[in-house]
DNA sequence: GCGAGTTTTTATACATGTAAGGAAAGTAGC
DNA sequence: GCTACTTTCCTTACATGTATAAAAACTCGC
């Protein structure tokens, strides 16, 4: 496997497809076709190359999306501005993030792998913990703040477009929806009460205000 | 594809395995050989079917995955003694939930799935809900709050156990390791000031703490 | 008992990711 | 040029989820 900028190679077979080619058609089959059409197999037509080729310059599938998502990132994540008052420099930092990947559900598989650690993306998360820093916490705690703040924006992410996405492929009634069409009231009397606004209620996007409770929550001394 | 209670079928080729015959046989293999065993081909030998069948008492294997998931909280998740206190009662019973689910890694395909929407996980989530009433949230609000609440739980555990699996069948350096490894302290100070405690940062159990800190933003008027 | 209708089961087939092993295409030492 | 070595590529094969269509097993109306 070639490193991502490998020192030389004086020797072996040259390389006729390069993992820089294999990322950037992969982009555009997804660009062009959507996420499901990108197989090996017709990737590896569409570099002229065959499946297992790409085995040489990718690990594997799932690589490839992180790298995938890389890409994506390197190319949408642009610096904003962002507010000098720290608190607020966290949030809006952490919402741009948030913004990116929720633009393109195909992240979904992806995004459970790792921290989201794209290079492009640290920039955003060096603010994030700066941020936190200057609201008084130690670099530790910043850093544990940090990820309570991705889980929470991962894992909004991850519900929320998993769900859209079952939703559309599949017109049978949710398991949800027959949970809930069928409460007992003396039981569970609260859910019997939000049981019929409860669809519309968790289609709102509440991420903003859950980052800000989150957030304040976090800077809260305890 | 027989509803999990329906009335009553008095026509048609009667069935060789049901529903639950297929969950509890399904259990058994993940028990004792874990979640990559569990194909649908090893599931229908072992109910002594063949794997097309399986398909008149699950939709897919998601499906499988869901009743399994569901099976698993109905065994252990108990109801535990809840404080008194509404803000103690949210914290409690979302690490309960928490706890239970940090349990069995092979949950985490399922966990993205939908909501938690387990009949036996219902109880929480009203206690959960109920709470947050009691705080002093809108029946609204308390759903979003606890949607919020949510996000955070399941991000939390997605994220920390594929990390996990990843490390474990995979010892090349990780992905995150490779770009810590070679930061620039002039555009990322805090992130190299860090770079090192990162790991062990990261591997720390942060779940109840967060909570604790989004419950408290939760429940802070704005 | 017989055909119609219904439900479950089976057989077959396909698309997909990828493991394994070997072939191709180059370089370096001689 | 020849051999050894290295890297990339290709062929083949397999496991898996599941679509499709047909067969099997039953009930009901007659």
């Amino acid at each position: 496997m070639p490193q991502p900028s490998a020192p030389r190679k004086a020797t072996g077979r040259p390389p006729r497809i390069s993992r820089a080619e294999v990322i950037e058609t992969a982009r555009r089959i997804v660009d062009a076709e959507g996420m499901d059409r990108l197989t090996m197999r017709r990737l590896a037509t569409e570099v002229g190359s065959t499946p297992m080729a790409l085995y040489h310059h990718v690990r594997n599938k799932e690589e490839l999306l992180v790298l995938l998502l890389d890409d994506y990132a390197a190319r949408t994540l642009h610096r904003p501005e962002l507010p000098a008052r720290p608190r607020e420099r966290i949030v809006v930092a952490a919402a741009a993030i948030h913004e990116a990947l929720a633009a393109c559900p195909w992240i979904v598989e992806v995004l459970t792998a790792d921290d989201l650690m794209s290079t492009s993306a640290l920039w955003f998360v060096e603010q994030i913990v700066d941020g936190l820093v200057e609201c008084g916490l130690s670099p530790e705690r910043a850093v544990q703040a940090y990820r309570v703040i991705w889980y929470y924006t991962a894992g909004e992410i991850v519900v929320r477009t998993t769900a859209a996405r079952r939703r559309t492929d599949d017109d049978r009634p949710t398991y949800r929806e027959r949970v809930f069409s069928d409460l007992d009231p003396g039981e569970l009397p609260r859910l019997t009460q939000v049981a019929d606004r409860w669809a519309s209620l968790t289609a709102e996007d509440t991420y903003l205000d859950g980052l800000r409770a989150l957030v304040d929550g976090l800077l809260t001394p305890r």
